[in-house]
RNA sequence: GUCCGGUUAGCUCAGCUGGUAGAGCGCUACAUUGACAUUGUAGAGGCCACAGGUUCAAGUCCUGUAUCGGACACCA
């Protein structure tokens, strides 16, 4: 008998006589895994590939902006939560990953203002609301694709079909829904307090989106009477009629508290009253200060401790009030060195500090520089009791009189909550304990507006306008992250009782960074234990941001950002996911390089040939005929489902670096480099019983890892899936092939 | 100021509940037209920041020091 010759023998497809292209394959597999409809979990549960009872595990994925084009940071949270969606899914668990996109309102509407401002040379006043509302919404509209293109690109295996957007009608009506109750519950209430405004967006900003600049200016010292006081805002000084110093202070101990004195300031002489506070540090300058509580929250706060007066300076465009006399309606920018002259002619300055060095505030979203001012807004009281009916959360008991602070600690305490890495949690509980109430109102245009209307003295909440003549509504629209708090259950579908709101929340774990810990998670288990009496996920995963090879912040001034987009083009989605996992622990920086992303190129490339090659020596295979395995073989079965239990394990724990690391080692450093290098005497031996068991043993190494890297490099292991001869394989998509167990 | 991390091979970092050190990249030598243009084998290189302590045993636990970084607060 002779061998058959090449001419009859069953060829490998042809695809694998070249190196793996992924930009070849990509977009082509993306487009069959949508179509297939698996990544909606009903479809799954119609086709059988998860049984109607199964566990579930859910995750809502953490809105980019609308308006936003996609960077390494999401690239990182795609890859992290497509991994864990992917491994559950093929677990067998009805798995649910819910896209979206945010509204970002004060950036978006930064933006569009800024474009129309430059195009126009026209600002919002001449534009209107409802104008300039529908030019932000067709700009969020023509931009939203986007996101959700680049957000495909890198395999993500969404359930396009539960899409929701922070202003859509189902999560218009959650936050319509959830203000009212809170307003009912007296939890939400207007109030005339300090706030952060800025003057550049006119409109005020949360504590958590301010960043401070360290800027060197002039620091001025004063006469003030008997006293000297500092200063690097004069312009803010005319009102300053209260002189503060500590009570222990002894070099003042001749000063009584409420005292008042004659002394000579800017405009012409005033009364003075002496203060005794302990918020006037003896150590700092002089150990007296004069107060403006208009504009500054430290001030304020001693006003309010001693019932003083308050008096607005600078009005909301930056401009000084009658109170500046001479310097009224001058802006505070151009006011101050007028202001230093006078004092200088007047004899008032006794010395001036050219480099001192302090923090100015800004706004992170794109506006200004902050000018706290005392406005009536929007509040969320979170230290006020009320009962909360119905509860789930583990320590509360239905019916307790609770505040929203306290929910937000027992939820994480008594782990209904669990935050990975563990050194978050006091993070979290560092910020519960200093939260003040929360200001929701902005006095932009683009968001959910505050459903309340006035008339008279009257005042209405509800959600649309009452009947009668006369009505306004407020102004204001709501924070961003009113409606972000909710995302968890209105994105399924919440105030309405809905199947899915039954089936996947509590969502199974909330991956995000830990720079958001305080401004989305916190907030989100408030809205969900308060209107819920549900955790909102039962675990938080905060991965690291993305930095450079050498640790560095990505910048675009530093010139070393590297786009997710361009590396998926050069190197292809799976080793841009593999870049981001393999070597960054949970919660920790990751630095990245192109290198890193080259070598898991390779990667994707060697298992094509691994492939190839063992195809190539088992096409014919007849995988019907029983094999009589050696120990050799039984050893490599073993050890492979070993290898798999670890990375199941792995995944589990969310030691996604961990587990794809021992993917990676296995398939190359075991199976490449040690059993096929032994196998290939076996192959072309003479032996046909050692080499049909072996045959079959390297088949099983194949699919078994395939399924094994399919959450980590999903294209290239369902690229080469594909290719499988049908008899070889026992699902059609490897996306929905069943998790190996041992 | 308060809190939290880090300090381990030339570089970037792993090392979970304590049992005399690991990966990737880089480097050196050799092999290789090969399943692999993207390969393999071998190798060099670390008193695990420092000083004490607990222990039969300490990168690993405790205390302190140095140093780098981060978050928050304050800044008249």
């Amino acid at each position: 008998m002779s061998e058959p010759t090449s001419q009859n023998k069953p060829n490998i497809p042809e695809v694998f006589l070249n190196p793996y292209n992924p930009a070849d394959f990509e977009q082509k597999l993306y487009q069959m895994w949508e179509e297939s409809g698996f990544f909606n979990p009903d479809v799954c549960i119609e086709k059988g590939i998860a049984k109607p009872d199964a566990e579930t595990f859910s995750i809502v994925l953490p809105p980019p902006n609308v308006t936003g084009t996609l960077h390494m940071g999401h690239a990182a949270m795609l890859a992290i939560e497509d991994i864990l969606v992917r491994y559950n899914r093929m677990s067998g668990k009805r798995t649910l990953w819910i896209p979206g996109t945010d509204s970002a309102a004060l950036a978006t509407q930064t933006k569009v203002e800024g474009i129309i401002y430059k195009e126009e040379k026209k600002r919002r006043d001449e534009i209107g609301r409802e104008e300039l509302l529908k030019r932000i919404n067709d700009f969020a509209e023509a931009s939203k694709d986007t996101i959700l293109n680049q957000t495909r690109k890198m395999g993500s295996s969404l359930d396009w079909s539960r899409y929701a957007y922070t202003l859509d009608e189902t999560r218009y009506r959650a936050v319509m829904t959830a203000f009212i109750k809170m307003y009912e519950d007296d939890l939400i209430y207007r109030g005339d307090r300090i706030v952060n405004w800025d003057p550049n967006m006119q409109t005020t900003v949360s504590d958590d989106e301010i960043e401070y600049e360290e800027k060197t200016d002039p620091f001025y010292y004063f006469k003030y009477g008997p006293f000297t006081i500092g200063t690097v805002r004069p312009e803010t000084k005319f009102g300053d009629k209260y002189v503060v110093m500590h009570p222990d202070d002894i070099r003042y101990k001749d000063y009584t508290h409420g005292q008042q004195i004659e002394v000579e300031w800017i405009n012409g002489p005033i009364t003075a009253t002496i203060i005794k506070d302990e918020a006037a540090d003896p150590e700092m300058g002089t150990g007296v200060m004069t107060i403006t509580p208009w504009h500054s929250a430290v001030d304020y706060e001693i006003a309010e401790r001693h019932g003083l007066d308050k008096e607005q300076v600078i009005d909301e465009r930056g401009l000084l009030l009658p109170i500046a006399g001479e310097f009224a309606g001058q802006h505070i920018k151009k006011a101050r060195a007028l202001i230093i002259e006078k004092m200088q002619a007047k004899g008032l300055i006794e010395k001036i500090d050219d480099k001192y060095v302090h923090n100015v505030a800004t706004n992170s979203r794109g506006g200004g520089i902050i000018e706290p001012q005392i406005k009536r807004q929007w509040f969320i009281a979170v230290n006020k009791k009320f009962i909360l009916k119905h509860s789930e959360i583990p320590g509360i008991p239905s019916g307790s009189e609770v505040t929203l602070k306290e929910l937000m600690i027992a939820t994480v305490e008594n782990g209904g909550t669990d935050i990975f890495p563990e050194r978050f949690k006091r993070v979290y509980f560092n910020w519960i304990n200093n939260l003040r109430d929360w200001c929701i109102s902005r006095q932009i245009w683009f968001g959910h507006r505050i459903p309340v209307w006035y008339r008279n003295q009257e005042i209405y909440c509800g959600i649309s306008t009452p009947e009668g003549e006369g009505w306004t509504q407020d102004s204001d629209t709501l924070d961003t992250w009113f409606s972000s708090g909710l995302w968890t259950f209105s994105t399924l579908g919440w105030p309405e009782q809905t199947e899915d709101l039954k089936t996947y929340h509590p969502t199974a774990v909330l991956e995000t960074g830990y720079d958001i810990i305080f401004f989305w998670v916190a907030r989100m288990i408030l809205m969900s234990t308060y209107n819920l009496g549900q955790v909102p996920f039962k675990n938080v995963y905060m991965h690291g941001l993305v930095r450079d090879e050498k640790g560095k912040k990505m910048s675009k001034s530093l010139g070393n950002v590297i786009d997710p987009l361009t590396m998926i083009e050069k190197y292809g989605a799976d080793a841009t996911r593999l870049s981001l996992i393999i070597g960054a622990a949970p919660g920790n920086d990751m630095p990245l390089s192109e290198n890193k992303v080259k070598g898991y190129k390779n990667f994707g490339n060697k298992i094509w040939n691994i492939s190839r090659f063992i195809l190539t020596h088992t096409i014919d295979s007849d995988i019907d005929k029983t094999a009589v395995y050696s120990i050799r073989d039984e050893e490599i079965i073993t050890q492979l489902s070993n290898t798999v239990a670890d990375v199941s394990n792995e995944i589990e724990k969310f030691n996604l670096y961990l587990a794809g690391e021992k993917a990676y080692h296995y398939v190359w450093h075991e199976l490449a480099d040690i059993i096929l290098e032994e196998s290939k005497s076996i192959l072309t031996g003479e032996d046909k019983e050692q080499r049909h068991a072996r045959q079959q043993v390297l088949l099983k190494c194949l699919t078994t890892s395939l399924k094994m890297l399919h959450p980590f490099m999903p294209y290239v292991t369902e690229a080469i899936w594909q290719e499988l001869p049908p008899k070889f394989k026992n699902s059609e998509l490897l996306m929905v092939a069943k998790w190996p167990t041992a």
